[in-house]
RNA sequence: GCCGACGUGGCGGAACUGGCAUACGCGCUCGACUCAAAAUCGAGUGACCGUAAGGUCAUGCGGGUUCAACUCCCGCCGUCGGCACCA
């Protein structure tokens, strides 16, 4: 700022202003929610609680600080804004920060805590604190157990044998723990093995079809698409394939693993796929089985059982992102046995193969070569037959045998049935329904619908997280923990014993307990339950945090849920968001809430990558802290510049070096509403209003561009366009210094470009216009509200404030102003002029002008006449007066 | 690999429903102010040709639809997110 400027007013400090204002909203409440006011709509607005990983990145404030916004915007609409906070607290960091450093997972998690909440405070947000949850206080954790025994009385929860990633030192590994292509351990560098062992599920799939329907909710595309490719519905059949009788077969006294010596003879044996395509199983030339299949032991001909048992030991160290790849090369082993297919009695090779999974349909599937692509390269590696059972029009009956060249996926309505006995001749598109009809009448199969969507594995080997409230008794089996017993309580000492390995399974007092049934010794579940259910219902609890009969109080859920916004990271749009709404029905089905759906909308804002694109990690060392630029430019400018860098759902790599435009913006405004008759020294013609503008010109047109700005702003905040909205605020900041110091400042016209210039700042960056709004309060000669001054006394104040003056509020209690019409209304336009699609010319002409005279003057237009060279046009195209094309050849 | 998104000046991005490509900001250049510098203010700034008027080209690449395509369709390439024990 110049001299003359700097000597007569105040500088704009940020940091002199940020910190009186939030305790001045602190103190007017502006923050606390009452849950029970119901003269207001409520507006129920949610942001993603954060992992308290250790102190706030700038990624936080890229979430929070526009959620913020949001919700400023909407109490300014006269709504009863919920914006409550917590910390996801319970997981994996603490625990590998306790093996590291000798600390516990609470004490480093409650250090964290705390360093983030002083480091929040910072935003200027209004979270309302009140309502804080930290997940790993036994007061809420108590409630994940509370409703895992509804689940279990529910039979929501379930418990099988699951296999887990395990390495002989460390117990269970986490994905992340695992590194390397070989698959060793992060911590010892053992290989990693596959184990089995009981844990506990929850029944997701039993809403499988429920969770498809997204009506009511008004989520984006995007996600809902990816949740249900996620789901993953398929319609089809469950076919029965018998295992055939043959003298190469093992028999019952020679099962080749051994292990399950049960006496059963493997032929007939029942075999089940599913399969989508029905209508191709006379095509079915072979069997694979997924390595895992229970059934593998027994149908391993003892001559390859060396080779069987190598392979499935490989299958168990892959990824199944690796197995499902179809671009490796096809893997497989042949088992030595043979199946027979129900609808030809043809016998046909079972084969084990990694590329089918255990978890997806039966864990086996019938193969079909000539109709299914991982099959037909598998079929052609192996020299195993293709058959063609479906052909298009183009195919005659005498070329339905040539070797096929590739799968033939298309499933067109002219496509007709070959190679299929008795249904050969008909229609594709009839096949289907006609040999599931067939399969049904026989007792060898039936129409079946399949989901790729998987029960909820729970059960974590770990020791930070909600214990499973289950006891495991001699005498009574699995009993669940009674209700009143509940919280069971993580020991608050433990012992890493510088291992990884669950440190409950080795603490005597935690483990041993007595049956709650009988009384007698009995031993504690030592799992505890995936961090997932902790956010799966979170948003319940602030509303009633210390409610003690139940995890929500069912009359405020009935009032406030679902939640009208809910913001967060698009890296959850499936699984986070997906047991959110699973966890909403499955509770609304034990009675705890009302509805079905817990996200009325949701909008997922991208990621705040490190500097060098990578996404912020420790590791990485690329974690951006945002005090410094805070202290540096404030709060305020921090906020604007991160809504600001562009569309706040696509995120990208932080970069600080455009802050100081933001910076220089938020300057401008200061100066324009506190000191508007100053001039630019270095500008000739400032103070000087355009040479073809009188005043009253300049008035309009000043009136016109912030009405049409508030037009635009109000949109966009509502829409979550913060990128465009702050562009918008600068075009009117813009104006508002071509006209200072020009006989228009500080008139009437300014005061209301001002005023709303203010209101509309005020959700984006709340304290400066809080300040200013206060500062042009006094001058205006409004006291503030209590008598005193809302600011410190650094500031001179020109002595007492008249009485009988309007009180000053804060300008977020203000209502968020209306458009006047009038004054935004245009009533002439530019209409670009093409010739041939090329622009040529434009024409201001009044709005409204009709179609014929428009395309007489501008056809009259000595550019359109040149560009014409004499040609006539064809055709003129109006564009809804928005431009006009004219077409010649 | 599968699912989803994205790709526009030197940089972040705008163009919302097919209708003026490059709003707004950064950076850069020049100028004003200053003894000077910083800061501030003003002007300019897609590329190429041209003194200029003006013209041609340009939204990842290749095709297509249309009077008109950043936008719609087909096929590629690249980047990012998710893939069930990171949260």
């Amino acid at each position: 700022m110049s001299e003359p400027e700097h000597s007569r007013i105040d500088r704009y400090e940020p940091t002199a202003i940020e910190p009186r204002w939030q305790q001045r909203w602190a103190e007017l409440g502006l923050h606390d929610t009452d849950l029970t006011d119901d003269d207001r709509p409520k507006f129920y607005l949610l942001t993603m609680y954060p992992y308290p990983s250790g102190s706030l990145h700038i990624g936080h404030w890229y979430i929070m600080t526009p959620t913020d916004a949001l919700a400023r915007f909407h109490r300014m609409h006269g709504e009863n804004v919920f914006l409550p906070i917590g910390f996801d607290s319970f997981g994996l960091p603490a625990e590998n920060a306790a093996i590291k450093n000798k600390i516990h997972p609470r004490a480093w998690t409650s250090a964290n805590i705390d360093k983030m909440r002083r480091q929040v405070r910072t935003m200027g947000a209004t979270f309302d604190w009140q309502s804080e949850i930290v997940t790993c206080d036994p007061d809420y954790y108590r409630w994940n157990q509370w409703i895992f025994l509804k689940f279990l009385a529910a039979g929501l929860a379930y418990r099988a044998k699951s296999p887990v990633d395990w390495c002989p030192n460390d117990g269970t590994l986490a994905r992340e723990q695992v590194e390397g292509t070989d698959r060793h351990c992060w911590r010892c560098g053992a290989r990693v093995e596959k184990r089995d062992l009981d844990q506990w599920y929850l029944r997701t799939t039993k809403y499988a079809d429920e969770l498809l329907d997204f009506s009511g909710i008004e989520w984006p595309e995007p996600i809902r698409i990816m949740q249900t490719n996620w789901i993953g519905r398929s319609e089809g059949a469950e076919v029965v394939f018998t295992t055939a009788a043959d003298e190469a077969q093992p028999g019952a006294d020679e099962e080749p693993s051994g292990r399950e010596p049960d006496g059963d003879v493997p032929a007939g044996r029942e075999l089940r796929v599913f399969t989508t395509r029905p209508d191709t199983l006379y095509g079915a030339t072979f069997m694979v089985l997924s390595p895992e299949h229970a059934l593998v032991p027994k149908l391993t001909h003892p001559d390859r059982a060396a080779e069987v048992g190598a392979y499935v030991t490989e299958a168990g160290r892959q990824t199944e992102i690796e197995r499902m790849s179809t671009e490796r090369e096809k893997t497989g082993v042949f088992t030595g046995s043979y199946a027979v297919n129900p609808v030809n009695g043809e016998r046909i090779p079972i084969w084990i193969a990694d590329y089918v999974l255990a978890g997806y349909g039966t864990g086996a599937i019938m193969a079909v070569p000539a109709h299914d692509e991982r099959d037909f390269d598998f079929a052609r590696k192996f020299g195993l037959p293709i058959r063609r059972v479906i052909a298009g029009p183009e195919v005659s009956d005498a070329e339905v045998s040539v070797p096929l060249e590739e799968a033939y996926i298309a499933h067109g309505t002219t496509d007709r049935m070959v190679n299929s006995g008795t249904h050969t001749g008909l229609p594709a598109k009839e096949g289907f329904a006609s040999i599931v009809a067939m399969l049904e009448s026989q007792g060898k199969g039936a129409a079946s619908v399949n989901f790729r969507l998987r029960d909820w594995l729970i059960s974590r080997q770990r020791y930070w997280g909600t214990p499973i409230p289950v006891v495991y008794c001699e005498m009574d089996g699995i009993v669940p923990v009674p209700e009143d017993q509940l919280p069971v309580r993580l020991p608050e000492t433990v012992d890493y014993e510088g291992r990884g390995e669950n440190p409950l399974k080795s603490d005597a007092a935690f483990v041993n307990t007595t049956c709650p049934k009988c009384g007698g010794p009995a031993r504690r579940e030592t799992d505890t339950m995936d961090t997932f259910i902790d956010s799966s219902w979170y948003w319940y609890r602030y509303l009633s945090p210390s409610y003690s009969s139940a995890p929500v109080d069912r009359s405020i859920e009935a009032r406030w849920c679902p939640v009208d916004q809910y913001t967060g990271g698009a890296e959850h749009a499936v699984m986070h968001l997906l047991y959110a709404r699973f966890f909403t029905k499955a509770l609304a089905d034990v009675g705890l809430v009302h509805e079905r759906e817990p996200f009325k909308r949701l909008f997922n804002q991208g990621q705040i990558l490190g500097a060098d694109g990578e996404r912020m990690s420790k590791s990485r060392g690329n974690v951006q802290d945002p005090d410094e630029i805070v202290s540096r430019y404030g709060a305020d400018a921090v906020r604007l510049f991160l809504m600001f860098m562009g569309p706040w759902d696509q995120g990208g790599p932080w970069s600080p070096t455009g802050i100081g435009g933001i910076s220089r913006f938020l300057n401008r405004v200061w100066y324009a509403a506190l000191d508007p008759h100053g001039v630019e020294a270095g500008d000739p013609e400032s103070g000087a209003l355009p040479a073809n503008q009188d005043v009253a010109a300049a008035e309009k047109a000043l009136r016109k561009a912030a009405h049409k700005t508030l037009r635009a702003v109000s949109v966009e905040y509502a829409e979550l366009r913060f990128n465009t909205m702050v562009a918008h605020l600068m075009e009117l900041s813009n104006l508002l210094q071509r006209y200072r110091g020009t006989a228009v400042a500080g008139g009437a016209a300014w005061n209301e470009a001002m005023r709303l210039m203010l209101l509309m700042l005020a959700p984006a960056a709340p304290h400066i216009a809080e300040e200013l709004w206060s500062r042009l309060a006094e001058a205006r000669g409004e006291v503030p509200r209590g008598g005193e001054a809302p600011r410190g006394g650094d500031v001179p104040r020109g002595g007492e404030a008249p009485r009988g003056g309007e009180a000053w509020s804060s300008i977020h209690t203000q209502a968020w102003p209306a458009v006047d019409e009038a004054a935004a209304a245009e009533n002439e336009r530019e209409v670009p002029v093409q010739v041939n699609g090329k622009l040529r010319d434009r024409v201001t002409v009044p709005i409204g002008l009709p179609e014929a005279e428009l395309e007489r003057l501008v056809l009259a237009r000595p550019k359109i006449v040149a560009a014409l060279e004499s040609k006539t046009p064809l055709k003129v195209i109006h564009a809804g007066g928005k431009l006009v094309n004219i077409v010649v050849r």
